[in-house]
DNA sequence: TAAATTTGCTTGCAAATTGCAAGTGCAAAT
DNA sequence: ATTTGCACTTGCAATTTGCAAGCAAATTTA
């Protein structure tokens, strides 16, 4: 696991090469939604990915500065992960995607909700959305 | 390959489903840069797709309707490889991509060129690109 | 018109990755 | 002191990937 074998200079290539597979982008979907994740957390999702797999790419986002940990502050039992600055900027992506999605696929009403919104201003939803998320990375520095 | 099980109804999910991997977002890119491409020209990209890879993502992305196939107008040897309405909405998380990755790696310097106009007007560089792209699809129903 | 070449794949097989199930080790609760 | 919860790790079978070679149809060359 982990090859940093850089395909080529091409920017998709890039970052395909860093969470180009089935499971990254659900991490980070999660992280966008929740704000912070534990190890359990990830488990829960309805996609349902095995242990093994999450554990490895938790670690790849981590090396790739995508993701932090921290120690949970009510237990040292527990790490949470969250989005750092270079992974919050992955939003504009994020969204995209479900604005594509959503034309092509059925998808949940809230999901539907929260797009109706973001297609209203989405320079100001990515501003907004991207501010919750850096308070808390500011929060425990 | 090409198993068609939904993960789940997340938008992010469905997505992932048909073009989650290493290959379909460059196969995606090569026909956004160059319009049209011939089974050999997705050989040429620099990442250096397997060949068996290739005839598989291209089939799953045909069964998709992200890409359309078609005669070669000069021989019937030759097939051309499009892409399709469905494949052409792609343009804004295409656009996103190359813009995360601008920031966090060292691109080409032509594609920074291409980046700044894009910045400069993103809807009406999209709108501008789409455009160009859907001329091909029209004229040739 | 026959032979060589190009084009778009397919096939076989080894290597890598994934996915499932069952641990393991540390912290915290009972 | 023992059980439970949490974050992983390990072993192994199944799937997927990647490399190399092959192949049939269409086109070009001789």
């Amino acid at each position: 696991m982990n090859k940093s074998i850089k395909r080529s200079d091409c920017p998709v290539s890039c970052s395909l090469d860093i969470w180009g597979d089935k499971w990254s982008l659900l991490i980070i979907r999660d992280l966008m939604d929740k704000k912070q994740c534990t190890y359990g957390d990830f488990l829960k999702a309805p996609e349902g990915i095995a242990t093994n797999i999450l554990a490895s790419r938790l670690q790849a986002l981590e090396e790739n500065k995508i993701i932090e940990k921290l120690v949970h502050p009510d237990s040292k039992a527990k790490v949470l992960y969250r989005l750092t600055n270079k992974g919050i900027d992955l939003l504009p992506i994020m969204l995209e995607i479900n604005l594509w999605a959503e034309k092509y696929f059925p998808i949940p009403d809230e999901r539907k909700a929260m797009l109706k919104e973001a297609k209203k201003d989405k320079a100001g939803f990515i501003k907004s959305m991207s501010r919750e998320l850096k308070k808390q990375v500011q929060s425990t520095r």
